[in-house]
DNA sequence: CCCTATCCATAATT
DNA sequence: AATTATGGATAGGG
């Protein structure tokens, strides 16, 4: 590979960009400003993004550290969810329901995992990574996650359709 | 990890970062590479304006040329989204996604982290899962990319290799 | 084909 | 000027 033991903490002339930074924005203040910053630089690149082919679609959604919504959409937010979402006619939404908040607020139950999966794999592993690594992995969940709703998807389409068969779920 | 190939006869010298031309990309290939990069590139972003503060909240969802969903969310893609439609009862819909068969594989470099199971558990499980299971398997992984998301967010903030994380978690 | 990773050089950014 | 992001080419995996 190549070495990136490029570090000078001693350079203080700098006009120069200084090395990233990456950890909690102490301030409330400077964080908003740096918020408004990366955020700008954020949609920037959602926006050339776009640029590169006519049928892109693109959406991002963040809220400020005050909450306030902020979103970029090629060609429009709710296009881009609703197709991510896999509902083709939002226009009403709140047709079938399973009446269950099964998802929770990033609070599901590890004993999900804990007491089923035997072994653990994922403890393991993941112990081992660095960060480099568990940044890789992460988006990649994120992805395998999409590759099982799909599957999940495809499954529930090709059989009768009994919706109760999830209702419970957790 | 992987090895790097020091063996280069006809080094071909890039040409180097060409001029911002923003325009729509000519060739498909090309297209695709410019798409896997720049994705990457903004997933990257991403990931850091997350670590600007505990809290943060954002979702990118981008479909590549071909409408493979991709997605980056924190603390998770599906409650971001609800938190930005305000929607409460879209439980039926929030797991599901995407309408492009591309089941199976997922991009995940496993060597990495089961180096010692004999063929790798997603891809051994998914296959052969029943909808039930793979309800079951999907929430274990939104759990587990928490997990591993806050392991990551822990990281960064502490900068300590990799400790013993968790076996306290949660 | 579709997708990802890597190398090199350089444009862009701070 | 230091650092990052990315284009082009390329190799490899599926």
């Amino acid at each position: 590979m190549q070495e990136t033991e490029l570090v000078n903490t001693t350079r203080r002339w700098g006009t120069g960009r200084k090395k990233v930074e990456m950890k909690k924005i102490e301030s409330k203040s400077s964080l908003i400003v740096t918020f408004c910053k990366r955020r700008n630089g954020l949609f920037k690149k959602a926006s050339e993004f776009c640029n590169l082919y006519d049928d892109a679609n693109l959406a991002i959604i963040v809220l400020s550290p005050n909450q306030r919504p902020y979103s970029f959409g090629h060609p429009d937010v709710n296009t881009v969810v609703d197709q991510y979402l896999g509902d083709q006619e939002s226009s009403e939404r709140n047709n079938i329901s399973c009446s269950e908040d099964t998802r929770g607020k990033n609070n599901m139950d590890c004993d999900n995992i804990n007491e089923e999966g035997e072994g653990c794999w994922w403890e393991r592993s993941v112990e081992d990574m660095n960060l480099e690594e568990l940044e890789k992995f992460r988006a990649s969940l994120e992805t395998l996650k999409n590759n099982v709703a799909m599957r999940v998807r495809e499954e529930r389409r090709t059989r009768v359709s009994t919706r109760d068969f999830l209702g419970g779920f957790s």
